[in-house]
DNA sequence: TGTAACTATTTACATCTGTAATCGAACAGG
DNA sequence: CCTGTTCGATTACAGATGTAAATAGTTACA
């Protein structure tokens, strides 16, 4: 439904976010210490950045703010899913899938679901 | 191999090269028409950038120039997929494809083609 | 040959991004 | 009670991006 735009740096803060559910900005930081190498403050920035896009609020706790999205991780996968497959694939998911399938490694059970999930489109129309 | 960074925008333009192998800047724009709104002038920018940027050269051709890629379009698939995969879904093919499975509509032909990749994934230990 | 038309080059400019440092307020320990 | 630490808030700043106008150089027609 919005017309949030997450950047790319921001998508980190975000994923760590949507995993945690609800957390300050110390343990935001804490928990991307192992993926990037940002300056806390970098990371404050982008707390404040999202906060202004209102992809976040905060609640005071104690002194300090507890994190939480306004929008479901969901909702900014299908969007940026979209954008990328229009964008980079102009719009044909075949392309995509087949292009994704080569170059991933896919265990026995993924594979599984991946046919079930192929099975189901055989339904339609 | 190049680390080169194509941005959204850039992508319509890189589109219709590499469809359309050597393009005046004319013609990119004629064939952008449809699908973006963008001024003349807009189009030109984009050109210039990509050729600043190394992922286009031009030779004059008569009072024009012909603008064509320097850079694979597979290559720049490869990386820009590879980059959402990381940004997008954490860097878990499953997912990703469980996800475009779900949400796009595929011909049986598609489909067969995806089983046949699907099929290819077997023999790996 | 002058001038209109078209092309490419240069310049513009606000916003977004990445990446922080600094400032001011509150709290905590001595 | 003073002071160092810790938060959040404000400010910084260069480069990328979207979006284009202005200018300069060239060609082709009148």
């Amino acid at each position: 439904m919005p017309h949030v735009s997450i950047s790319d740096a921001e998508w980190q803060v975000m994923n760590v976010i949507w995993d945690g559910q609800s957390l300050t900005a110390q343990e935001v930081i804490e928990r991307l210490e192992s993926h990037a190498t940002w300056a806390p403050a970098t990371v404050k920035t982008m707390l404040h950045r999202l906060v202004k896009k209102d992809v976040l609020t905060y609640e005071p706790q104690g002194n300090r703010y507890v994190y939480r999205s306004r929008v479901r991780r969901s909702d900014c996968v299908k969007q940026a899913s979209r954008s990328f497959l229009e964008r980079v694939f102009g719009g044909e998911s075949a392309p995509l899938l087949a292009h994704f399938l080569r170059s991933s490694k896919l265990s026995p059970e993924e594979i599984a679901q991946l046919r079930r999930i192929l099975k189901e489109h055989e339904g339609e129309s």
